[in-house]
DNA sequence: TCACAGTCGTTAGCTTAACTAATGAGCCTG
DNA sequence: CAGGCTCATTAGTTAAGCTAACGACTGTGA
C-alpha cells in the first residue's frame, strides 16, 4: 500500500467516470413512488437548509426560478412543503419541509442507501476504509 | 492512517452524498455547446465500446429502446454517429462513432475534466492516492 | 418448406423537466 | 413619490423519458 504519485490530469477522468457511473446506478435503485428525482433532490436540500426562498433553493439546485416554482408547486400539492409569506418582504416566500415531507424523505433515503450498503458489505475492511477517507475528500471537493 | 472499522450502513449515506454532490458540480462545469448530457453520455459509451446495436447501447445507458432511437437520430443528424446494417441479421443495425464524433467527445472531455483536475491538483499526494484507490473500487461497484 | 412465434428497431403519443421571455407585485433610492 | 429593481409566477417551447403498437426480419417445429 505504498502511495504512488498520481498526476491530477490522469486521475480526473478515472474518478469522474467512476462517479458518474455509480451515480447512475444509485439513482436507478430508487424505490417506486410518486416522487421524481428532481422533487426528491429539492426536498432534500430544503430539509438540510431548514428554510429557504424559492430563489435560494433554485440556486442551490442549479435551476432557474421558474423551474423551481413548478417543483415546489408539486411538492406543496402533496403536502410535503409549506409556503409562508416573508415577515418583512412582501415579494418573497419562505419554503420549509413539513413533517410529512421529512418523513417521506427518510423513507426514500433508507431505500436508496440499501443498494449501496449491500455492495459495501461485500468489500473488505481495508477497501471500506479507503472509501471512507475518499468520501471525506470528495465532500470537501464538492464544497469548494 | 490506521484502518478503522467502517460499518457499511454508516458509510453508504456519506459516500452517496459525496458522489451526488460532486456529480452535480462536475456536470455544471460542462461547456456551452449543442450536445446535451444525454447525447454526450450515449456517444461516450459508444466510443468506449467501439460498435454496438441500438439495443445494446440502450441497455448500457439504462434507457428504453425507443428513447435510444431518438438520441441516436440526433447524433446522426450532426454526423457524430454512423449507422450501418448488420452483416448477417437484417433486423439489426450497427452504431459507431464517426471521426467527427470522437473529436467532439475529446473536446468535451477535456473541458469537463479541467474543473476536477484543478481541484485535484490542490490536494496532497496522499489524498490523490486515496482517491485513485477509491476510484478503482467505485468502478467495480458500479459494474456490479 | 413454410407458418408462426419471437426479436429488433422504429413510430406514435404521452408525461415530466428544463429553459427563456414576459408579467405583476412589492421594495427602495434619488 | 416616480422610476428602476427584485422576486415569484405564468406562458410557451424544447428535450428526454416512458408505454403501446407496428413492420421487417429471423429461426424453429410440424
Amino acid at each position: 500500500m505504498t502511495a504512488k504519485r498520481v498526476p491530477p490530469a490522469q486521475l480526473a477522468p478515472q474518478l469522474r467516470d467512476a462517479i458518474t457511473r455509480l451515480n447512475r446506478r444509485v439513482r436507478q435503485a430508487r424505490p417506486v413512488g410518486d416522487l421524481t428525482v428532481t422533487q426528491l433532490s429539492a426536498l432534500t436540500s430544503l430539509k438540510l437548509a431548514g428554510a429557504l426562498t424559492p430563489r435560494e433553493l433554485a440556486d442551490i439546485e442549479r435551476v432557474q426560478p421558474p423551474t423551481m416554482t413548478k417543483i415546489v408547486a408539486k411538492l406543496e400539492e402533496r403536502g410535503l412543503v409549506q409556503r409562508t409569506p416573508h415577515p418583512t418582504d412582501g415579494r418573497q416566500v419562505i419554503l420549509a419541509a413539513t413533517a410529512g415531507g421529512r418523513a417521506v424523505l427518510e423513507q426514500f433515503e433508507r431505500a436508496r442507501n440499501e443498494w449501496l450498503a449491500d455492495r459495501l458489505a461485500a468489500l473488505t475492511e481495508g477497501e471500506r476504509d479507503t472509501l471512507r477517507r475518499a468520501a471525506e475528500i470528495l465532500q470537501q471537493l464538492a464544497r469548494a
